[in-house]
DNA sequence: TCTGGGGTCCTAGGACCC
DNA sequence: TCTGGGGTCCTAGGACCC
């Protein structure tokens, strides 16, 4: 059956963490910017149009970006910064539509289909690209299409303060052409795979008819590749989609490998203590504990532990994470530590539960349990009460 | 050119329950 | 004796994206 026709929008920060900087000191407008990489071992997570020139990128090691722009300034990640940049953004596009899905930081899907009746969605994104620009000096590109899928190939197509249509009709001259790797979805493992195939182009994938050997390759995505190939997509915007955080994580490449037992102690605790924070900010609990190590061979373990009760406390969480870290100890120099917690939930919610399970069903659980629970409620006796208190 | 840090989603095997 | 399936949760790893 056919679906109803609409209009959706991808709207795409261009060089966003550079855009925001520039934002906040115009002085360096005109300068070669790169974002990141602030020890030696370090990479740019973003450049500036201006270094994009001299053929600096993002991903880019710090010492090649300065080989190939010597002048480069390297500004630290400021993620506070950009945080306070992307509401404004949201901020703006939701006087536009109430059907917004977040894609990340720096990225939406609008649902367009209802302005689009009584003012042209070409006017419309004109609109909105000016003022976010004058408002809060903000580049962005943006792709109109039918579907999601289309919108975010478009608005890659112009860069920067692009604005790009791709209709289903034009699929076969606009996006057929572009190499595989471009497609949204195949990275950098997947993209030689389909090569090896004679897979070249978007237009290659999509008139691939061997559904075996490309199963080979694509797994059970096999159908849904070659239909978005074709310009087919049919998911909905779900503004609720990442509403809810449901992991929260800090890790670090230390500029120096780490080999001394407390030192790697002393590194995770610093680490849980940032993510605990932002918990506990987000008024959130989690349930499980994940540590990263990766060892200067480049390989990498990750060991969680899921608990029986959701926490966040700091000596809880850190507890956990000393002893996964005991249990899976090796030689080998360390050059990254990370901490994360998922299975999140509201610490609200959660703790509303807790008193119901408390008062029916206490009697089976051991003294540990006990104990945790009193720990939390003790912690969170006050929360609960000025959060009552205020309705 | 030696390779970040923030995430999401998927898969596959094993444990466990019914 | 030999060995069901379905469902869910946990763990580890990997691909991908920005």
């Amino acid at each position: 059956m056919e679906k109803k026709y609409r209009v959706i929008f991808h709207i795409d920060l261009n060089a966003f963490f550079a855009s925001c900087e520039m934002a906040e000191d115009p002085t360096l407008r005109d300068k070669a910017i790169g974002i990141g990489g602030s020890s030696n071992r370090g990479v740019l997570t973003t450049a500036n149009y201006v270094a994009r020139k001299y053929g600096v990128s993002s991903a880019m090691s710090v010492m090649e970006a300065k080989r190939l722009c010597p002048e480069l300034i390297i500004l630290p990640v400021n993620f506070d910064l950009y945080h306070t940049y992307s509401e404004k953004f949201f901020s703006v596009l939701s006087e536009y539509s109430d059907t917004i899905e977040k894609g990340s930081i720096d990225e939406g899907y609008l649902d367009m289909t209802a302005l689009s009746e009584t003012m042209h969605p070409l006017d419309i994104a004109n609109e909105i690209q000016q003022r976010l620009l004058k408002e809060h000096n903000l580049p962005v590109s943006i792709g109109i299409a039918p579907n999601m899928f289309l919108a975010k190939m478009a608005s890659d197509m112009k860069k920067p303060l692009g604005i790009t249509i791709l209709r289903k009709r034009d699929v076969s001259e606009k996006m057929w052409p572009l190499p595989i790797e471009k497609m949204f979805g195949i990275g950098k493992k997947t993209y030689p795979n389909l090569k090896l195939l004679g897979i070249r182009t978007i237009g290659d994938l999509a008139q691939y008819d061997d559904a075996y050997k490309l199963g080979l390759v694509l797994g059970n995505r096999v159908d849904e590749f070659q239909q978005k190939a074709f310009g087919h997509d049919d998911r909905t915007i779900e503004p609720d989609r990442y509403v809810d955080m449901k992991s929260i994580g800090n890790s670090q490449t230390y500029a120096q490998d780490l080999y001394e037992y407390q030192d790697i102690i002393g590194k995770l605790t610093d680490l849980t203590r940032k993510v605990v924070q932002r918990l506990q900010a987000d008024e959130s609990v989690a349930k499980t504990i994940t540590i990263q190590v990766r060892y200067n061979d480049f390989t990498q373990i990750n060991r969680s532990l899921t608990r029986e009760h959701h926490t966040d406390s700091f000596y809880e969480i850190l507890a956990i994470v000393e002893r996964l870290y005991d249990e899976n100890q090796s030689d080998k120099p360390i050059r990254l530590l990370g901490v994360s917690v998922s299975n999140l939930i509201d610490s609200e919610h959660f703790f509303r539960q807790l008193n119901i399970f408390q008062m029916t069903d206490i009697t089976k659980k051991d003294e540990a349990v006990i104990r945790v629970l009193d720990d939390i409620n003790e912690a969170y006796g006050q929360k609960i009460i000025k959060k009552g208190a205020k309705k």
